[in-house]
DNA sequence: CATCAAAAACTCC
DNA sequence: GGAGTTTTTGATG
């Protein structure tokens, strides 16, 4: 596994990257040792710019290779939450729906908690049905915090 | 409006 | 099988 280090405006995340792409990547202060290979420059580069452009709300461009590890149903949801606009927000059931699995909202939420790559892979973006923020595995201050900077009003 | 309870899909142990 | 999960919905007070 190779490894690099994001440095942000909010911080330095840490990204893992396999053979073929980024495979994980940390919130700030949520990882310990930074040891390993070198990652290549230009995945780096475009993790960065990636993160930098959601930080700020904006939508990223680019988004390097990514080698997400997970079910099909898992990586279905994280193929929907890619395609939910910087700004919009989605809850979990709509996202069981367009999978044809209505009903299924616990399972979404399961495959969000199981994101290997928040912030590039929206999952900050759905919440519960009444614009409630449910919950976030990096903590619900990123998640207010990235819906803030798209605009996103929360009614808490 | 706030609480409680049950339901439903999926993954991991 | 059994339990846990970033939910949802409907009943009840």
């Amino acid at each position: 596994m190779k490894r690099a280090i994001i440095s942000t405006q909010a911080g330095d995340f840490l990204a893992e990257y396999s053979e073929t792409g980024l495979a994980q990547l940390h919130f700030p202060g949520q990882w310990k040792d930074r040891e390993g290979e070198a990652a290549p420059a230009k995945w780096v580069k475009q993790t960065q710019r990636a993160l930098e452009a959601c930080i700020a709300g904006k939508e990223a461009r680019e988004l390097p290779p990514l080698d997400v590890a997970g079910t099909e149903f898992r990586k279905q949801v994280w193929d929907l939450l890619l395609a939910i606009p910087a700004g919009k927000t989605r809850s979990y059931g709509d996202l069981a729906k367009d999978l044809g699995k209505a009903g299924a909202s616990r399972a979404v939420g399961s495959a969000c908690g199981a994101n290997p790559i928040p912030v590039l892979i929206p999952c900050h973006r759905v919440l519960a049905s009444s614009g409630k923020l449910g919950g976030f595995s990096g903590g619900l201050d990123w998640k207010r915090r990235l819906l803030k900077a798209e605009g996103v009003l929360l009614t808490a």
